[in-house]
RNA sequence: GGGCAGGUAUCCAAGCGGCCAAAGGAAGCUGACUGUAAAUCAGAUGGCAUUAGCCUUCGGAGGUUCGAAUCCUUCCCUGCCCA
């Protein structure tokens, strides 16, 4: 008797959410990943899987998540999962999904960036039973007639009909060498680990075709690969990256993430749907249903949304408590519960008060907000930045709609 | 190695001796309207003082000039063409 379900039951499972750019891919990835299947169960033996991770910054997001709760469900299934941080790929950062080139960091950044990323994967994934490793191990290694050898797998058109190089070359925008290594390393690392199966982003399907390329050459069983959709951020357009600033962490408060989920624009909300929540096909297509023939508001299916990625990360008490404040400090224009305490000494101006502490960048910008309106104390809207506050009671100010402060004496 | 074109604020991009803190987009910010959405409209957007004004920016360093992002020298960097 196997350990491992019935093969037709975890494909199921596993090939949920996978996307490739063409049908036919699709169809032979599956029947690889079938056959794998197949062999894992009657040998007894766990498929090994991997997917990489680029410590560039040092939280997780949510864009994150996506490969993340597959790998998550390789290991309920019980196979070998592997987190890969990329330490010595990020030295040259991912080409993929940029239109220019990325900025390089220095291995003692990646391994310090790591050590977050890793404590904040358990989130989704089973700690026990994930390995973890760093490619920087076996990169570090090899010799420059190794690296000529994978060079060698490769023709310079192969790189440049990629769209991100083809638009860089087209602009006249530099293209580094250097650049074209990355699919080499992250190729070479599921032959230094002798990978059954990877998983990345649409956007990885080259570097991920790359490894079964050179896993051939090497006279190994190329590896199947399995990619997803990109998760947009915040704006609804571009992908969610820290970089980009329209992320939505997922160690942030709930409440944060909370509002943040709820100001992505409508058109995202699928996306959001599709990548992260917990949600089988058939509830998410009954949903969508349901908006489109007006019987459900968009406001309070992006609230389902928002409580549900909450409670993913966070629990559900937490996604409680944001949906609570989201209503009453939204909603209701109620102020929130709980804000963030500053202790008032001695009379100050609101300038200073806001520059001091941190809350804005400069002086001007203090002014800049009271100009435009954005600044309330008490409730009632100030007009003069060099308005001073006196630390003889109780005081709220609030910034924007979004940023309160408790001045306390 | 040679020739040509470039390097301007968060990004794209004008300016080519004074009227330049530097046009115009985009992003981000604030306000109005809303569903904290999108779309739309309005405003500010280097810093310090906000009245005047002062200070720091146009790849780096020097120079010419009363005065330079704009001219000269030199160095660094990018693209294109040639070798």
């Amino acid at each position: 008797m196997s350990p491992f379900r019935p093969v037709e039951e975890q494909l199921a499972l596993l090939m949920r959410g996978v996307e490739f750019g063409d049908a036919t891919t699709r169809v032979n990835m599956e029947q690889e990943l079938r056959a794998r299947l197949a062999e894992s169960r009657r040998d007894d033996r766990p498929l090994r899987v991997y997917c990489g991770f680029d410590p560039t910054a040092s939280d997780l997001h949510l864009g994150h998540t996506v490969p993340l709760r597959k790998l998550a469900q390789f290991q309920e299934l019980g196979h070998e999962v592997i987190f890969l941080i990329g330490t010595y790929t990020s030295l040259i950062g991912d080409p993929s999904d940029k239109t220019n080139a990325r900025r390089q960091q220095t291995e003692e950044q990646a391994r310090e960036y790591a050590k977050t990323f890793t404590d904040q994967a358990w989130k989704v994934l089973d700690p026990e039973r994930t390995l973890i490793m760093y490619n920087g191990e076996w990169l570090s290694k090899l010799m420059f007639k190794d690296i000529i050898g994978l060079a060698s797998n490769f023709t310079v058109q192969q790189f440049l009909v990629r769209e991100n190089f083809a638009l860089r070359l087209e602009k006249g925008d530099p293209i580094w060498l250097h650049e074209f290594m990355y699919a080499l390393m992250q190729g070479y690392d599921a032959v230094a680990m002798r990978t059954d199966i990877q998983i990345g982003g649409t956007d990885q399907l080259f570097n991920l075709i790359a490894g079964r390329k050179l896993m051939e050459a090497f006279g190994l069983r190329p590896q199947t690969v399995l990619t997803f959709p990109i998760l947009v951020g915040t704006d609804g357009v571009l992908r969610m990256s820290k970089s980009t600033g329209n992320h939505i962490g997922i160690n942030e408060p709930p409440e944060v993430m909370f509002g943040k989920v709820m100001s992505i624009p409508d058109s995202a909300m699928r996306n959001f749907f599709d990548l992260v929540t917990r949600f089988s096909n058939e509830e998410i297509a009954h949903k969508f249903a349901q908006l489109e023939a007006g019987e459900l508001h968009p406001r309070d299916l992006k609230m389902q949304l928002a409580f549900e990625i909450v409670d993913i990360f966070q629990g559900r008490a937490a996604a409680e408590a944001a949906q609570e404040h989201f209503r009453a400090v939204f909603q209701q224009r109620e102020l929130p519960s709980d804000m963030e305490e500053l202790r008032l000494v001695q009379p100050v101006s609101l300038v200073e008060l806001l520059t001091n502490s941190g809350h804005a960048p400069s002086k001007s910008e203090v002014r800049r907000l009271v100009q435009g309106g954005g600044v309330r104390l008490d409730g009632e809207r100030v007009n003069d930045a060099n308005l001073v506050i006196a630390p003889d009671r109780e005081h709220i100010l609030q910034m924007g709609r979004r940023k309160f402060i408790k001045l306390v004496p």
